[in-house]
DNA sequence: AGACTTTCTAGTCACCCTGACCATAATGGG
DNA sequence: CCCATTATGGTCAGGGTGACTAGAAAGTCT
């Protein structure tokens, strides 16, 4: 305070890069994406695929770049948002990173391509990864659980469960999204009266598919729709329930 | 795709800062400090208050300090969240940087204190500060956009706008925040009954104000309550309305 | 083929919330 | 004392939701 100048060091050593949270629906949990980092710090830890961002490339840029890479898709009917920025100092010991971290939903991706680093890439459930705290190098356990966090609630009020399906999709393809990750039951009548009656959600295909068992279903597009208005349940308040199989964070 | 080693290049000269978009409702506009760019670039310019990350703080932390420094408040009762990041190469001439958006709400506020940069700072309706596109740096005017949208619908699903009010404050006073940011006139009764209802939102002092003209009005203060389910409107999309710009609400 | 199971799909109904509206209370001013 | 103004309470019809019942359309088992 005894001067007003401006701080002497405006900058430093710092590093960006990008890390993504990947999620699909698998089986009946919510999995995300992790590889199994190939060098130090956390050598044969778990953590989340990312990367530096590159000299010239915008931040969404290297994010779409790095799911490539990773997942072998372009973004096209896939979800990708920005998450939030991490920078506190420590929370990488090669020295002062921020990282942005982005959140990616898609259907059933195919196995996952060997990241660039030569690491494993695998799916977990987000339960699992949660759980073991112990697993997840850096912060990224708690990047992870924010975007769970993000996942859950944007269901609530915006079409991005269909990101989850392949098209085409049934009602009970995208209910089952709905339960998978909110961890409860949905009235298939009353989930189908809601996605059906939202304009701009489901746009009829026409066909139908013959399951195994059961009446056959009719099949939907995702019919363009960004916002659900008003959201999917009454009650509101989605969080913290378990999805995944996970107890949740602290 | 010859080869599948690591970019060669995972480091390079980057600067990492926090920009501050604090909104307050002063009459009947929503406003946003601004500064008077003190140095090169856009010398002279109007910008968003901001300044680089320091080696030994974090990302909240930075926010907060700039907070303090360009209004005089410590985060009490004042709302900050981490709005978003920007990283387009090029957004800054004098090279790579990247910024941490966050937006910050809070009761009409004091003067603003003259910056760390000794640059003028001022209260700026959000319409003039958006329409004078020429006004504003770097890409600050797509982070204003951007803050305005993330306000809007905030206010829908929870209660932040508390954050403008100063405590105590009369439901007048909250219903007006809503008003101007939305740019819509709200019904009285069915405003009252829907925050009053809502757990958690007011908490009743006891006490009423009387104000220059009319009955007077209870006080309340702030309940606590985070989220507001369901929303306040029916009708949900807010966005996109003419909010601050001074033109007057319909 | 017929009964059974399973899933999809269409209704019904009571309840609550909302938006529109009317009415009354409480203050200051002419 | 009437009036303007704001605060606050109440009514009422309509729409959406959750709980529930019922029928439709497939496969399976005997």
């Amino acid at each position: 305070m005894t001067h007003s100048a401006p701080p002497a060091v405006p900058r430093f050593p710092v590093s960006v890069t990008v890390d993504l949270v990947i999620f699909t629906v698998r089986d009946d949990a919510l999995h995300v994406l992790l590889v199994e980092r190939g060098k130090e710090p956390f050598l044969g830890g778990s953590a989340l695929p990312g990367g530096y961002v590159r000299p010239d490339e915008g931040l969404d840029e290297a994010a779409l770049r790095e799911l490539r890479e990773e997942t072998g898709l372009d973004g096209g009917r896939l979800h990708l948002e920005q998450l939030r920025s991490y920078g506190d100092p420590g929370r990488d010991p090669r020295g002062r990173v921020i990282t942005v971290a982005y959140l990616a939903l898609g259907p059933d991706l195919p196995a996952p391509v060997a990241g660039t680093d030569a690491a494993r890439a695998f799916w977990a459930p987000v339960g699992e990864a949660l759980r073991a705290d112990s697993g997840l190098s850096f912060d990224h356990g708690a990047i992870l659980a924010d975007a769970v966090e993000r996942a859950r609630s944007k269901l609530e009020y915006t079409t991005v469960a269909t990101s989850f399906c392949r098209e085409p999709f049934t009602v009970s393809d995208l209910r089952h999204v709905y339960e998978v990750i909110w961890g409860i039951a949905l009235d298939p009548s009353n989930f189908r009266r809601k996605v059906t009656r939202t304009a701009g959600f489901l746009e009829p295909t026409g066909e139908r598919r013959t399951s195994e068992t059961g009446r056959p279903a009719a099949l939907y597009r995702f019919g363009g729709a960004a916002v659900m208005s008003p959201p999917l349940l009454r009650s509101g308040d989605i969080a913290g329930r378990g999805a995944g199989g996970g107890s949740g964070r602290g």
